[in-house]
DNA sequence: GTACATGCAAATGCTTTGCATGTTT
DNA sequence: AAACATGCAAAGCATTTGCATGTAC
């Protein structure tokens, strides 16, 4: 999902209409490959007077969610996030100071041994490792 | 933290009192370690005229949190929920239909790799598993 | 022209806060 | 008595929804 072009395509496809809204969204995103914006943070991205309201954002993260555009995670304060979904299954280093994301395969299922013995389907799962980013931390050593 | 006593007493060691609500808190808590409570669970789990405040009931959640003595987190759809904290760092197997939790051992960080070679410094991390329990599964077959 | 989208405003739902009163210690 | 807790009511945010209007197709 790399290029306004492709983006367009699937949503003719799926029967909706590439508006001046959705491409405005689209491009935060694809400005912003390593973060997980908020409906707030896309907000304040968005030119002064563009006119878009939130209610539009809010709509169109959920259909772009939908689709398979963006991928979404609810943050520790409860309010949701959304980043550009890759073509694999990944997961997330989340730096807590600057919200900047790091991707890392997803390679190891390790309990599937505790879900069998369980009799327990998972459908899906999330893993999220928290911490400080190499810049957080360069920046933080020079101001001490 | 298995019992009412030694939450008694952690509680008087913080400084803090041992109130007619933190108890009856406690005790849902207490008897329901396999599910993880949003306050509107814990709200609707009180007796019909406990005559105790939403707004007691989410400031004990989070003082609970703070002491360790509940351990949270936030659900798919932004609500906060809380269970008792086991001694060990433990992950979930988490049913959708039921709600129902599971735990299983934290064993593997095979992601530390991916951390030290961003020069990613992890101070948490989370990782939930979500399906049907065996319970959901074989209700579900019943009904069919 | 029709179906989908948007802006606007009101409503919803979870959570927090201020404040006077009540209770534990 | 002092410090912490609670109930009550109001306020705060994120998010959703209804509806009339606008726009892509």
């Amino acid at each position: 999902m790399q290029s306004i072009h492709e983006l367009y395509a699937l949503l003719k496809q799926k029967g909706f209409r590439f508006t001046a809204p959705k491409r405005e969204l689209l491009d935060i995103f694809l400005a912003n490959q390593d973060r997980m914006l908020s409906v707030s943070d896309v907000f304040h991205l968005l030119p002064e007077n563009s006119g878009i309201d939130n209610a539009t954002v809010y709509r169109n993260m959920q259909k772009f969610s939908e689709l398979g555009v963006l991928e979404s995670m609810v943050d520790d304060r409860g309010v949701s996030r959304y980043t550009l979904q890759e073509k694999e299954h990944h997961h997330y280093l989340i730096c807590t100071q600057c919200g900047r994301i790091i991707r890392f395969p997803c390679t190891t299922h390790y309990w599937n041994s505790f879900a069998e013995g369980a009799d327990f389907t998972e459908t899906m799962h999330k893993l999220e490792v928290y911490g400080i980013c190499a810049s957080c931390k360069k920046a933080a050593l020079e101001h001490s």
